[in-house]
DNA sequence: AAAAATAATTGGTCATACCATTTATGAATT
DNA sequence: AATTCATAAATGGTATGACCAATTATTTTT
């Protein structure tokens, strides 16, 4: 194995072969040595090259597989991946979308997060980004009289994605896509049990329009309570909507109790 | 390889044997059948069990291992994890970390969670939450005449994650905590800086009072308007900060181009 | 009872072989 | 010359068996 002393910020040595195998391989893709869509050697050659053992090399590419960092395909060979970060592998988040009790906590910190980005969006939109949100906007608009959760619900994260974009702090969309993904099925479900509620989707329209007009008009000040409010009244929709899930499930529990 | 048909959202069979292993391994961690902190049977004899060879259990434990829910000792057998994700492995934001250009997003987002910490803190905290909060606030003012940098950056983190703590909600909780966990050393650089400017050091102080003071008065309107006074601060030392380590960057790159 | 030595267990790494899939190459056909 | 098909080579996936290094358990000695 290669001397890493000497480096600036050293991490602790890690204590297996196939951890320095994997980290020297991420500073290869992250510096550009190798650039998404790029075939690597085989893993044969990379074993030679790292004079590791071939199952010591896979243990290391299978690391940075599960990590959505590199792609294989039997036979055909190994690929940065194109799209870096498609799956937030976190496992307490994880864990945390699986357990109930923490959905809420979930939907909570999303929308503290839209919030902010309001709040940036409204400082830093550029014209471009202002007229994109507002066709956002009309989409999203567009799909209320429809009775299509999952289509509204995929008009909605764009919107929000936009406001997160025009924002312009890449942490802040990166993890908003995340947890826009992680939520994805809780807020089809809520969006479903809106559409019985005429008067919720009318406050949800005005509260759309309301950030969008905070936003347009440059006022942080404004788009963050506008997003606030919004996010007073989806979290009590979400507070009748989770009691109601978790007596339906405490009712599922008796009955699969029973097999 | 156990027959998933059936399983309700069933997941894409996965193509490998040791993602097979992986998951199920994961299901039973999950569910309680192995708990944090308790001992999995040795290799050989989970290979046995689950009928596969040892360097295809061992990929599986390899993954579970670099995502933080297991935890290996040679000789000394694999534990589960007993603090579930403990290292951040979202491999797009390790690679921002790595990034200086995003480095500022990164901690504008942070200073941002901060402030939303804040404000719930002083909706939520217990009177137990606030004890401790005078605690951590106190072992953070010990720090300051000290020129230990790093101690007074763990003291730092300590207050304000106690501050997340007492917001109550999980989620955000562990965002902060992966968050500060990857700006560690930056914020030591920040404090570092700091040092050397005794009434910045002042203004530092009477905001983290303010902020606690907020908290403690039970002020959410008045605790996110402390937190954001603290965040334009510490955004505005960063920038320098930021500016100048460009450009010390910039001159080492020309260093190490001459090699 | 405590310490030291020894043995067993466990994780880490490796070499080699073979299987399954994909890709490249060359021959045959149109 | 272009296309198709068969074959070989390359590649990833899995397994066996061996050995090394670290840890833990057991036995022996003091």
């Amino acid at each position: 194995m290669t001397n890493k002393e000497n480096m600036p910020y050293t991490t602790v040595r890690p204590r297996r072969i196939s951890d320095a195998v994997m980290e020297q391989l991420e500073t290869m893709v992250a510096e550009g040595t190798f650039k998404p869509g790029q075939k690597l050697p085989a893993e044969r050659k990379l074993a030679q090259q790292f004079g590791v053992s071939r199952p010591s090399l896979r243990e290391a590419l299978q690391k940075m597989v599960a990590r959505g960092l590199l792609v294989s395909r039997q036979g055909g060979g190994t690929y940065v991946s194109s799209e870096i970060g498609s799956a937030f592998s976190d496992p307490l988040l994880i864990l945390l979308v699986n357990h109930p009790e923490f959905h809420y906590d979930l939907l909570e910190f999303r929308h503290a997060l839209e919030g902010l980005s309001a709040h940036y969006a409204a400082l830093r939109s550029t014209a471009a980004d202002k007229e994109l949100l507002q066709q956002r906007f009309d989409e999203l608009v567009a799909t209320y009289p429809a009775t299509d959760p999952e289509k509204e619900a995929e008009a909605d994260a764009a919107f929000h994605l936009t406001i997160a974009e025009a924002a312009h702090n890449v942490v802040l969309l990166h993890v908003m896509r995340r947890l826009l993904g992680l939520l994805e099925r809780s807020i089809v479900d809520n969006l479903r049990s809106l559409v019985e509620r005429k008067e919720s989707r009318d406050l949800l329209y005005e509260q759309h329009k309301a950030l969008l007009d905070a936003i347009l008009a440059g006022d942080p000040e404004w788009a963050s309570q506008m997003s606030h409010d919004h996010l007073v009244f989806v979290e009590d929709g979400l507070l009748e909507l989770s009691k109601r899930e978790t007596r339906v499930r405490r009712a599922l529990r008796r009955v699969y109790a029973v097999r």
